[in-house]
DNA sequence: ATGAGTATTATGTCTACACATAAGGAGTTG
DNA sequence: CAACTCCTTATGTGTAGACATAATACTCAT
């Protein structure tokens, strides 16, 4: 079965663990491995594929990590009865996004101002009272319109060069991710009604739904920044595997 | 450096290659090895760190998974100009979402009608001209509440099973989940004004804002299912990495 | 100069083996 | 019968070594 076939003489090929995790994989949605079959242990698995322990535990555990396995030592290994359903989305920089679907990139500033923190920002990010921060609001265009607004606010406190940038060439995105890492993130998808700015800039009607995705990000437990990155109609986020 | 310090006499605790990794994200994200460096080769790195070869290579794979490093044959490994912000969402099943934020969840049928394939449906799954569907609308309440309207519609002519259940008691969810694998998904985020359906099941106001989610399944190029799943008011979608 | 072929090199992956660790289960004891 | 201990077992991970493969760098002939 899984000799080659091509070079006869020449030792069969070896099985690789992607011809492996392939097997497990077609065994678990097509095959006889339904949900919440026990499997066989690693050293019986190795020896019906021909190859070594190790390289079926990686198999399996990539398998795993896809979502449709459940390990536990001693206990074995499990097909899930319901396979994690996880959505991978990549998030990639405004730019890259609208170059990527063949336009044209713009981006503009709307207004800055440095202020002290308010309340909700503060209690949001767990900033210390009194610190500045730098509060920007901006529009990224692709093919001439409007597709984001970036409302963004910047901890000046732990972040003093922001005070200075004036962020009329640079979007802030760009300025932030070559000045500073990060360690945490908190990411969230949500639709809210369009506000005044909202309308103002991106084609919307007042209370209509907005696509929205918040970026909270910190660095040794320092906040750094919160973005609302609203996007135009009809935005749509999808992914598939 | 790397001495456990706990037990002398006994020989220093093994270098794990999440040890590896931790030092490894430590300089990059705070270190000397800011965007665009190209690291020493696995030997050498293998040797600073004194582990094996095989220890650094999953260390600076597992890294690399993590979008901070872009590994290439010959090239060698350098660190990312700006690292991939991917956000992975876990889809778990309503009634398991419901019931980890600690409430008590209910399922209820609204609506069932067997019908043929709309046109837009079957542009949208590739189905057949004349292929039945099953059309489903359910409600899921948290608490009692109304948590999330699910909009269904299952391929009757590549699961006729779906033709003589009657979901009044299982959720098309959990028995798909139970009766047929698949072996490909799109799924979708979005904003969506809401319509009179949405307004009657869940508390939305017309025209205002819901979160939804959309998912397309597929079994082996046959269309399942595609669902619509409608949030109730302020829901959403969070992660954290 | 230029293009084809070759050498070099860093990562990719397999093998065999050893020990670590978590956790189920059997056996023991109060 | 319940609680505890200890043993067993399946997975988790480290090591050394070997070969595979991709991609660059180099060489040589035209």
């Amino acid at each position: 079965m899984r000799s080659n076939g091509l070079t006869p003489g020449l030792p069969a090929e070896k099985t690789t663990f992607r011809d492996v995790m392939a097997e497990i994989l077609h065994r678990i949605t097509a095959g006889p491995w339904g949900p919440g079959t026990l499997l066989p242990g690693e050293v019986e698995l190795a020896e019906e594929f021909g190859c070594s322990r190790t390289t079926m535990n990686r198999a399996l555990r990539e398998v795993s990590e896809l979502g449709f396995l459940d390990r536990k030592r001693k206990a074995g290994t499990r097909v899930r009865m319901a396979p994690i359903r996880q959505a991978r989305f990549e998030m990639p920089i405004v730019r890259a996004e609208v170059e990527k679907a063949g336009a044209s990139y713009r981006y503009s500033l709307i207004s800055r101002e440095i202020l002290a923190a308010p309340e909700w920002l503060r209690a949001r990010m767990n900033l210390s009272v009194g610190g500045k921060v730098v509060h920007l609001l901006c529009l990224h265009y692709a093919d001439g319109e409007a597709f984001q607004l970036e409302d963004r606010w910047i901890n000046a406190t732990a972040l003093p060069q922001a005070s200075e940038q004036d962020f009329t060439e640079i979007s802030p995105n760009e300025w932030l991710i070559a000045t500073v890492p990060f360690s945490e993130v908190e990411i969230g998808f949500l639709a809210v009604a369009a506000d005044a700015t909202v309308v103002t800039h991106l084609d919307h009607k007042l209370g209509g739904p907005v696509f929205c995705v918040e970026r909270a990000t910190w660095w040794q437990n320092a906040a750094i920044t919160l973005v609302t990155l609203s996007h135009r109609r009809g935005y749509r986020m999808t992914t598939r595997y």
